[in-house]
DNA sequence: ATGAAAGCGCTAACAT
DNA sequence: ATGTTAGCGCTTTCAT
């Protein structure tokens, strides 16, 4: 009957439920009744509790509560690229919903690599977390947790073949909406500068704007189109050429972040204004460190509401909840300072 | 002797150890040593494991391992304002630095509220990760995790009274730097703006310029300087004052990221370019989707080597390692093409 | 109102 | 080279 045969770790001074309840001079059960609050217990057996907690120092060990309770209380959050300003603002939101509703959150970064993804994703299988929100980089990594029955919602980006529910943005709508304001401000030359052609967004966001001025009745293959390029460079390259041409573009609607940058040093270089000379509309999210709100024209992907339905999403598979229903999100178009009539108001002498 | 009396949540499917090494035929302890590697077995049981897991899709259950290890292989990361660039580069950074070395990253962002790091604090110290990287935002805090033996260590800030190792940047060295740049290139009417003045950084890069400034034979208290404020606005709206005034200043010096933003946007609406007409210095840190490198001269906190000394003090405390020592690192200056000599080149009509 | 004790899935000491 | 089994710290059933 060899007692205390192993000792697995210094465990340091760590102080257990076992280390509370001796001192308090009660039973391991009802320290843990009270300290989550599941049972009935006297006011005097309570406060001992308590006196004990605080003298020594107690502070749970979530790690042997989650493998008694099976579930860890912990959420995790997947996204291809951490310093894109629109994942960062997503990480801030869905960490924000998470903590409202109890649950921590582990965050990784996929860094747009299949390989990586499929690490991440075996790492939080293995960590257990209760659900995964993943902005997916392939469908396989998808499918794989999909397969395990770990919930999960796909942000971002979906794939047919893939059952779980996702957020998604109308990103063909969102760039008609774009589109359109421009048309109604008077403009028909408008060059677009867009991401990667492969990205499902790219191509959702191009055919909006090609759908609109179908049905304004312009020729689709008119649309001046520019590839912002792996370094936005391509895009400010091509953006100065285009506008040093006869005659010049009216206006320009650049379909990312990414895009918009490279847009603004575009026009920098070319010495020109918006909306004095060329007007600037921009597709993605604003930030305070980023596009501070309303200086420029943008349809803003709602990050927060993106954030909210995926938590919700999650719990909801959590609750076994019946009838889950993916959700498509419109885009809003905010009317800022950078785009207005065309051939406004001449440019001031400074 | 009744068995299987509990049975704590539906386990759905989960597939364990057990399962796995009565499926291979062999035991729970060698299937275990086949997946560590801790011990010599056979070819054909190993190949036998491996066929078992492949086939019932076995992922592991870190929870338990951690429970049974006293370790759980994952590093928190606690961060001030994640949408603030130099931040979310961190975080970025950090993560890298920490799966190099085979650890998970726990992420949070106190948003500058105390209560909520202590929320955070505690809630990663329950978690039990191995080690704490905290940009803090009160001491009390960092002296919490500290008392608790948990190995700690402080980012971007520090406190005297804790004795946890630190990563710094010298940004009195930093400011100075930026300012000599500046007077080099003859720059003598130089305005500042600067953040929030109760900022240890802010007082650090002040103390910086005005330093330099005195070595230089300037007397301080003719420095233009400007509170970048809550929202920028202020430093923007100073800004457009200060340059449509006469003498207008040469040169600005944005002392940070979001001191940055507002001096572009203030020249921007001041019709003025860089260096052509002003010169611009920044100070903080570049990423391509806020200044891409280069375009901007700035004085660099250099996010890889903090992010990577961070790491390496807390895997230091972790194997026990004598003599560990914080570290203070030196920023460097790239020069871009926002600043020149004064009287640079005249503007050049578009 | 309180306690005793099983056992979550794993690792590792102690067998053989 | 492989197997048996205690026990990590907690929750919760069953008993009092």
């Amino acid at each position: 009957m060899s007692r205390s045969r192993l000792k697995p770790v210094a465990s340091g001074a760590s102080v257990t439920l076992k280390d509370v309840a001796s001192r308090a001079g009660i039973s391991v059960a009802t320290v843990s009744h009270v300290i989550n609050g599941t049972r009935k217990v006297t006011d005097e057996t309570r406060a001992c509790v308590f006196a004990a907690i605080e003298e020594l120092g107690y502070s749970g060990h979530s790690i042997a509560r989650s493998l008694r309770r099976g579930r860890t209380a912990m959420l995790g959050l997947v996204v291809s690229d951490i310093e894109n300003p629109f994942f960062t603002t997503l990480a801030s939101r869905v960490q924000r919903a998470a903590a409202l509703h109890g649950y921590q959150l582990i965050f990784a970064n996929s860094e747009e690599r299949p390989d990586r993804e499929r690490e991440i994703v075996e790492a939080m299988s293995a960590q257990r977390v209760d659900g995964i929100i993943l902005a997916p980089v392939v469908q396989e990594n998808a499918e794989l947790l999909s397969k395990r029955r770990i919930p999960l919602t796909l942000v971002n980006r979906r794939f047919p073949e893939v059952a779980s529910p996702y957020v998604v943005v109308d990103d063909f709508a969102g760039a008609s909406l774009a589109f359109d304001h421009l048309w109604d401000l008077g403009h028909r030359n408008i060059v677009i500068i867009h991401g990667d052609e492969h990205r499902s967004t790219t191509i959702e966001r191009v055919a909006g704007v090609r759908d609109s001025y179908k049905r304004r009745g312009g020729p689709p293959e008119q649309i001046l189109s520019i590839n912002a390029g792996r370094s936005g460079d391509a895009g400010e390259a091509g953006l100065v050429e285009l506008l040093a041409r006869a005659p010049r573009p009216t206006a320009i609607l650049a379909l990312s972040n990414w895009s918009l940058l490279a847009a603004i040093r575009g026009l920098h270089r070319s010495l020109l204004r918006c909306p004095d000379d060329v007007s600037l509309v921009g597709y993605g999210v604003t930030s305070p460190y980023w596009i501070p709100a309303s200086s420029i024209s943008m349809v803003e992907q709602p990050v927060t509401e993106i954030a909210e339905n995926a938590v919700k999403l999650l719990l909801d598979q959590l609750a076994n909840a019946s009838n889950i229903q993916p959700v498509v999100l419109r885009p809003r178009l905010t009317v800022g300072q950078s785009s207005g009539p065309v051939g406004g108001r001449p440019r001031l002498p400074s």
